[in-house]
DNA sequence: CAGATTTCTTAATCTAGTTCATCGTCCGGG
DNA sequence: CCCGGACGATGAACTAGATTAAGAAATCTG
């Protein structure tokens, strides 16, 4: 059984660990590690505005980098979420727990890939989701306050996170429909060409969570395609 | 059965009659009515972010009044929704027809709320959802193009968006939780606390759907809570 | 007001998906 | 190298909710 053993509230709050601050070669690698994360996140960024080289080093100088271990947490439900993460390597997961403790995969996000609990991030009320990493992860972390501060200071900045809160807003209410839409089956092929990569990378119980059935069940639809 | 009889594609674009340009006393109701439309927008946004005289002026330029008749469509699926609409009075609703033909409400909008289909606004490809009046409505409509001319000439305004497509992404991700995690009788609980205003507003059909549930099983669900 | 149409209720039957239990397998750590 | 714990497959019993059908209320229309 996947019955997740319980005790959720954890008192402290983030489990990303500090940046580690080494010295000689390995600081080398550090910083080129470091440059080659916010590369990425640069041109994430680009993609959707442009700025000035300046304006891109005072959003740059708020982004906090984090490593985190297979199956640590990035945020445990009850906690009020502050940061925004931006997956530079790995794949995390948000998902809900239910009265009974079963996991409700809500969101994965592979490199590239913005996540957090907005919910709580905007209401600044305690998170009902938890985010964890399925895999070995890097990534830059971003403060709601940082982040208003930066709208403040870098107004076009706030175009760029409309358009992903538009993106996320669009993606949700996709998956809302297909959960009442489409029977199981369907919602697994949609999921196989939605995330393909995904598919081989990821424990299976985690795509039957996301697509809403038991990992029984999903075994089984498996079972029926090889015929 | 509430199977919907179909044929769908409908090519000529909205339905949103017109407001009516009429003379003497009739006239001055219409102008009256839209100040109050008017008002209730203006109350609105006044609720997220400060604007100067001139700058709310720039923003009402650019609604549009429409009035809806009771099951006439605001958007239907197929077309590319460009408008955001305003509801001013009475109560909408967006919905997808899935394959069988049955309808699934994603979204109420009564007095005061926003709707529209924002995946189709943003991504400018064809919609899936259809929007139509529950009731005879009045609306504010917002084309997209004036939105984003108004994000360059109020940048301010940016942000009221924001908030708004925040909030919308919260609640969908709320309803996408309970949909995966609570059975149909807590979520039909679950919407009496969120819509009390709406369960005796609407016929009960519209309620099973947005639930996610046929007509007959929510009326078995509320047959039961009587005894 | 009568007739037509849509909405709501009730009940019998059916099924997609769950639950529970068992077994083989695959790893990762000592 | 082995061992313990997760992971996946399979199957039998079970249930929440769908489907179908038919009648009763309510609501629209002239």
């Amino acid at each position: 059984s996947w019955r997740v053993t319980h005790s959720w509230r954890v008192p402290n709050a983030w489990s990303v660990t500090d940046a580690p601050s080494v010295v000689g070669k390995l600081r080398y690698f550090a910083t080129q590690s470091k440059d080659m994360d916010t590369a990425l996140f640069l041109e994430n960024m680009r993609r959707h505005i442009k700025l000035t080289e300046e304006e891109e080093a005072v959003v740059l100088s708020k982004l906090r980098p984090g490593n985190l271990k297979r199956k640590e947490f990035l945020l445990k439900q009850g906690q009020v979420a502050r940061d925004l993460a931006f997956v530079v390597d790995g794949c995390l997961r948000a998902f809900a727990l239910d009265d009974n403790g079963f996991e409700h995969i809500l969101q994965f996000a592979p490199t590239g890939w913005w996540i957090s609990d907005m919910s709580s991030v905007i209401s600044r009320r305690e998170s009902l989701l938890n985010v964890d990493a399925i895999k070995p992860s890097q990534v830059l972390l971003l403060s709601r306050e940082d982040q208003l501060t930066l709208f403040d200071e870098v107004p076009r900045l706030e175009r760029y996170f409309r358009v992903l809160t538009e993106n996320g807003l669009v993606s949700s209410r996709m998956r809302l429909i297909e959960n009442l839409s489409l029977t199981a089956r369907q919602r697994y092929q949609r999921f196989c060409q939605t995330y393909p990569n995904l598919i081989n990378e990821i424990p299976q119980k985690y795509i039957a969570s996301f697509i809403g059935v038991t990992p029984e069940f999903l075994s089984k639809i498996r079972g029926e395609k090889l015929s």
